[in-house]
DNA sequence: ACCTTTGCTGACAAATTTGTCAAACATAAT
DNA sequence: ATTATGTTTGACAAATTTGTCAGCAAAGGT
């Protein structure tokens, strides 16, 4: 008996992550990614039964890889200062490396899909950061607030640029390349931001 | 001679701001659009000729309109940090009030659609408000880095937590009152973050 | 060799979305 | 009233996108 391959599916489903987060193709048809996959639609079909399959997988899984990401690097026991140093450094390569990610991920929630994998709550490594957070702000580490907004301030800072290059890259008269140059010096600026 | 309807033009116009960057229906039909103005679809084909041509009116007009506001807080002449402040305050509530239009404009520039307006180039007030950056970073009110990175701080600090709501709303187990709690601190927050 | 299961394909069907058009309608000037 | 001009509409056609299905190919077990 043949084995259940397994080659392909995997094949379609890291395409359409390709099409989806990296080219930011939101609005791909199955044929747009059969054809990035090199296969034909009707194979789309026989591996996940619509479309809407499709997404709902890839949906689910990249927003389980993204808190699985976030937990491994947040719930380390490393200091809390080279902690978030690292989470800059990690998290700027991820968004780099899937800069539509976060945009597909918000359109598909608004979209209300009822197939969509429910909220899998706030993870515990994520409290335990949280409470690190705060209690660097008692030790003065860093500026007092809410730990939700120390941590979406990190968010904000390390994804949003990178998101939004294409506004910026029209915005200001820059080159990709300028614009890079300008993404390399980040990394300090934003811990100098954040420890006061 | 009856004179040109320019009412439902605009409405056509308006409800598919509403739809695309409030609603954010980034896969909007026009049967969609033309529902939700309360008209038929042929009549968004009589005024525009097609999907295409509307999106481009909407995109062309809703960079400029961000542009303008950007320009016209950025480019006043009022003392520097209570200009940052002012504009956290405006953009704050401007994003607010199209949580999706970013997004929106990432998506339709990497449609590369050939009719979407050209970039207008950086203008003359935000290269002014760029030196004023410079100048306060000498002056050391604020930390060195690029005017650029200063620029786009500013923006994602604002822009950001916003956009990505519904993804914070589900990571954090936040009802959207707890999450909008969060965000009446962020205007002081930002500014002591900027103003070391 | 034969059967069975899995994977792939072309051809077709259905659904959705977009675009067109002629006719009806409204309004104001003549 | 008639005409001219701009607007709205229903009905239709075209294009696009999605989904199905029967049959073929491959590969492993009997």
């Amino acid at each position: 008996m043949p084995v259940k391959d397994v080659g392909t599916e995997q094949l379609i489903k890291e395409t359409a992550r390709r099409v989806f987060f990296v080219e930011g193709k939101l609005h791909a048809t199955t044929q747009d990614i059969a054809d990035a996959a090199g296969i034909n639609r009707p194979s789309l079909h026989y591996y996940f039964r619509s479309k809407n399959e499709l997404i709902r997988q890839v949906y689910d899984e990249a927003k389980g890889e993204m808190v699985v990401k976030a937990n491994a690097i947040l719930g380390s026991d490393l200091p809390f200062r080279e902690k978030v140093e690292h989470f800059i450094t990690i998290f700027f390569n991820y968004v780099t490396g899937a800069p539509y990610l976060q945009s597909f991920l918000i359109n598909e929630i608004n979209c209300k899909n009822p197939l969509l994998g429910k909220s899998t709550g706030t993870p515990p490594e994520v409290r335990r950061f949280l409470s690190e957070v705060e209690e660097e702000m008692k030790k003065g580490t860093i500026r007092k607030a809410s730990p939700e907004n120390f941590m979406i301030n990190l968010f904000a800072l390390v994804s949003y640029p990178i998101i939004m290059k294409p506004l910026y890259l029209d915005f200001f008269e820059h080159s990709s390349d300028d614009y890079d140059r300008l993404m390399t010096e980040r990394k300090t600026m934003i811990m100098d931001m954040i420890f006061s």
